[in-house]
DNA sequence: TATTGTTATACTCTATAACTATA
DNA sequence: TATAGTTATAGAGTATAACAATA
């Protein structure tokens, strides 16, 4: 084996990464009182809004019945509203609230301040490219 | 938000690569009657010699009782050997078996190609880059 | 008959705590 | 009393299937 390929596998070194970065992340949830799948679903419903909530499931890869809870507790929250579609009575419009957008940019801004801390001990150009590569994969999956 | 920082968040592109190189791995490991603990294990073991199996446990992230079944089934398949050490009964040395070498090295193999495979999307200097980089941020863990 | 949202059930992982045998 | 390995128990998370309402 080459000299270059003399290193552990991709996922074991991104493995710790993400339990890193989650573990960061769960306390800046918790004080915000937003699960982890809740952040991501008021991030979708801010960026890419979806109609239904099987439309919403699909998009952040989970079960459509997995999703109830956490649409339950972010409604309760006055994050998010779901409101009965008058065209097709079985759907329910998802929505962000003013209050849901706030939110998710808030854990945003507090989340970026960990990870670029996390990114300080590569070098710059390092960085850009490693922030430009992970993009690029994630863009072509 | 500058528009640099408009992008997703890192554990949100990292999850789905996670995810994906998981899921091209598993058949691999199927293919030759390891589970990714199993895997795990056989890594450590080769990489770096661990004298028992709470020390094993640590290395890789696990609790002691949650690799046994593991130990079980690697020993039974004759890829690692537990001998008890005579100094001190209550220990059980572990130890890589050349089977279970070539069974490692076997699967390193199959899954680097398919790791090539998914890193071919990015410029060769950014994959340099990239890879430099997730090794700089495992290392220093 | 198919689809949306929901609920219920079972299954897999994992964490924790007990247990034994040694030290 | 403390430690290595093991086993047992309980909990969280997830997948699957069934269900009612609507199309």
């Amino acid at each position: 084996m080459s000299p270059e390929d003399e290193r552990p596998d991709l996922a074991a070194m991104l493995a710790p990464l993400l339990r890193a970065l989650i573990a960061v992340e769960l306390p800046v949830l918790a004080e915000h009182d937003v699960s982890m799948w809740g952040y991501s679903v008021l991030t979708t419903l801010d960026d890419t809004p979806v109609r239904t909530q099987a439309a919403l499931a699909d998009a952040i890869g989970a079960d459509k019945s997995r999703i109830i809870g956490t649409l339950d507790e972010l409604q309760d929250a006055g994050l998010i509203e779901r409101t009965p579609d008058p065209n097709d009575r079985r759907v329910r419009l998802l929505s962000i609230t003013p209050k849901g957008r706030r939110v998710r940019r808030s854990v945003r801004k507090d989340i970026r301040v960990h990870e670029n801390r996390i990114l300080e001990a590569l070098p710059p150009a390092d960085r850009q490219a490693f922030l430009r590569s992970i993009r690029n994969l994630y863009d072509a999956r």
